[in-house]
Order: C-alpha cells, then sequence, then structure tokens
DNA sequence: CGGGACGCCTGTGAGC
DNA sequence: TGCTCACAGGCGTCCC
C-alpha cells in the first residue's frame, strides 16, 4: 500500500503528537518481517525524539533519559508499513483491544503508536543509530529522495542512461529516486508521455527531465490529497487518502483514457502490474 | 554485474 | 454457498 506519499503523511499525523513521549510499555503480536532486535521492555523509559523519513521508512529516536541510571542505550525504531501497513496514534482510553492484525504497540505517556499489517510485510526494527546496521543496511541502496534538490535532471538522466531495464521498473526499484511505488511510477510516466516499457537508456535528456518533473508533480498531488487509499491506508488519526479517484491510469485498465479516448491497457513487469495508455505514452 | 524471479503473508473478488 | 485462482500499495534475497 504505501508509497513515499502515504508514508509521509502517517508521519504528519503523528510526529509532533508523539515528540518528546515516554515509553511505557511495548505490545508485540505476531511476528512481522523481522524481529524487533532487542526485548521489548528495553525500550521502556525512552524518549521519542522527532519522527524522520527516508525513503518509505520512518525512524523513530528513542532517547535515554540522561538523568535515569542506569543509563538505558539510545537508539530509534525503524519501521516499513510493507504492503497493508498503517499506523495509529491515540490516546490509550481510544485505543481499542489489539485484534489479530495488530502486530505493534508502543505505549507511551502521550498515547499508544500502533501498527496494524494484515500481510505482516512490514517490519519493526530497533536499530542504534540510523546509521548503524541494521537501520543504515537496510538503508543502504536507496536512491536519492525525489524532492532533494541534488537530484538534478543532469543526474536523474544519467543515472536512467546507465540501466538497460524498463524506465517503470527503474523507478519501482528505488536506488534511483525513491518514493514512487506501483501507483505513482505509472501515474508519473502517464503524466511524461512515457511508455512505461522503455529501455532506461533510450530515454533522451529532455524526455528524463520531464519524468522527474511528472513524478515530483505526481508525488506532490498525492501529499495534498492525503495519499491514496485503495483499501487499508489510513493516516495515524484515521484520515483516508483521497488521491485513487484522481489517478489517471492505474486500476483503470480496460477505461478510456480521459485525455485520448484509448482504452487503458495492463502488462506485467517484473512481477508487477504496470497501467498505460497506448496512445498517449510513446516509446 | 545488472536484472529478474521468488518468497514472505492475508484478504478479497471473480468465476465456476 | 463454497471452492479455486488471480491479484493486491513492497522489497530483501537468491540465482542466472
Amino acid at each position: 500500500m504505501p508509497e513515499m506519499p502515504e508514508v509521509e503523511i502517517t508521519r504528519r499525523s503523528f510526529a509532533q503528537r508523539v515528540d518528546g513521549a515516554r515509553v511505557l510499555a511495548v505490545r508485540l503480536g505476531a511476528p512481522l518481517r523481522w524481529p524487533l532486535g532487542c526485548p521489548p521492555a528495553s525500550l521502556v523509559g525512552l524518549h521519542v525524539g522527532q519522527t524522520a523519513r527516508r525513503g518509505k521508512y520512518l525512524w523513530l529516536p528513542l532517547e535515554c533519559d540522561p538523568a535515569r541510571w542506569p543509563a538505558a542505550a539510545s537508539g530509534g525504531l525503524l519501521l516499513h508499513l510493507g504492503m497493508s501497513g498503517s499506523l495509529a496514534f491515540a490516546a490509550a482510553a481510544q485505543t481499542p483491544p489489539a485484534g489479530k492484525h495488530d502486530h505493534f504497540d508502543l505505549v507511551t505517556t502521550q498515547g499508544v503508536l500502533r501498527l496494524t499489517d494484515p500481510r505482516r510485510f512490514g517490519a519493526v526494527v530497533w536499530s542504534p543509530a540510523l546509521d548503524a546496521p541494521p537501520a543504515s543496511t537496510l538503508l543502504a541502496r536507496l536512491g536519492a529522495e525525489p524532492f532533494d534538490e541534488s537530484l538534478t535532471p543532469a543526474r536523474f538522466h544519467a543515472a536512467l542512461h546507465a540501466r538497460r531495464t524498463a524506465v517503470k521498473t527503474a523507478l519501482l526499484a528505488g536506488d534511483i529516486v525513491v518514493g514512487a511505488g506501483n501507483i505513482y511510477a505509472c501515474e508519473a510516466l502517464f503524466e511524461a508521455g512515457i511508455d512505461p516499457r522503455l529501455r532506461c537508456d533510450r530515454l533522451s535528456r529532455p524526455r528524463a527531465a520531464r519524468l522527474l518533473a511528472s513524478l515530483r508533480a505526481t508525488l506532490a498531488r498525492a501529499l495534498e490529497l492525503g495519499g491514496s487509499t485503495l483499501r487499508d491506508f489510513r493516516d495515524a488519526q484515521g484520515i483516508d487518502g483521497a488521491y485513487q479517484e484522481h489517478a489517471r491510469v492505474y486500476g483503470r485498465a480496460g477505461q478510456a483514457c480521459q485525455r485520448c479516448a484509448l482504452t487503458l491497457r495492463r502488462i506485467v513487469q517484473a512481477q508487477r502490474s504496470t497501467f498505460f495508455c497506448p496512445g498517449c505514452q510513446k516509446r
């Protein structure tokens, strides 16, 4: 489910409210993608810092109270929402008993942060620092943040030019630029008028520049609309996204293109569905 | 080595 | 109604 806009919307919906809270308890449900990596009880007493995002990962700093002795180890939790995960943050009194898909509760003085994830592709992993393993290992292969100014059209084109794979596959791979998942990769390619099957090394410099601009515009639009709620995405206050109603190609195979009226198609690339318009998107 | 297939899980909707 | 199958917003790992 969650691509960068959904993860960022989630972050914004609870980061201020949890900042400064002290951990009272940790509850674990069914196993997620990886083990937590520390005894849950070792988090009790730590203080939550400013929640950050890198790609589709969230970083929740947990700092030890210098007044506490013996001092607990500082570090943080690296969270990932996988395909079907979402976070909720609410007062303990407003947090229902844990259901079968509620796999992690961080009970704090300011509320309960709960990860719900039916498919359990998500993760909550303790790391002593963002730039130390295991967090650094998981983040190591990530490409540039999409709105990072250091990602210039020239650099984007150069990175693509070194690849032979289809441009859609490269967007999804996340090692050139992070943030786009299946929905926004499809939408950005439609906006840019680029056939998703086009090989990266055949993409001209102007078209690469256009793709970068389209990707940024698509992600910005999704952020404005609160992300996409296809099935289970909600921000940490329980609010749905609205982007899905604005998607031009994603999930619309068989429908008429709003721009040229040709029938939108669905193909499979690297085991993922790709939606595109055979008229508007050129090789 | 880049690139693609696999596997992790559960739920849902379509078709029979 | 109930079964089976395809498919679902991601990504680390393995193999060619």
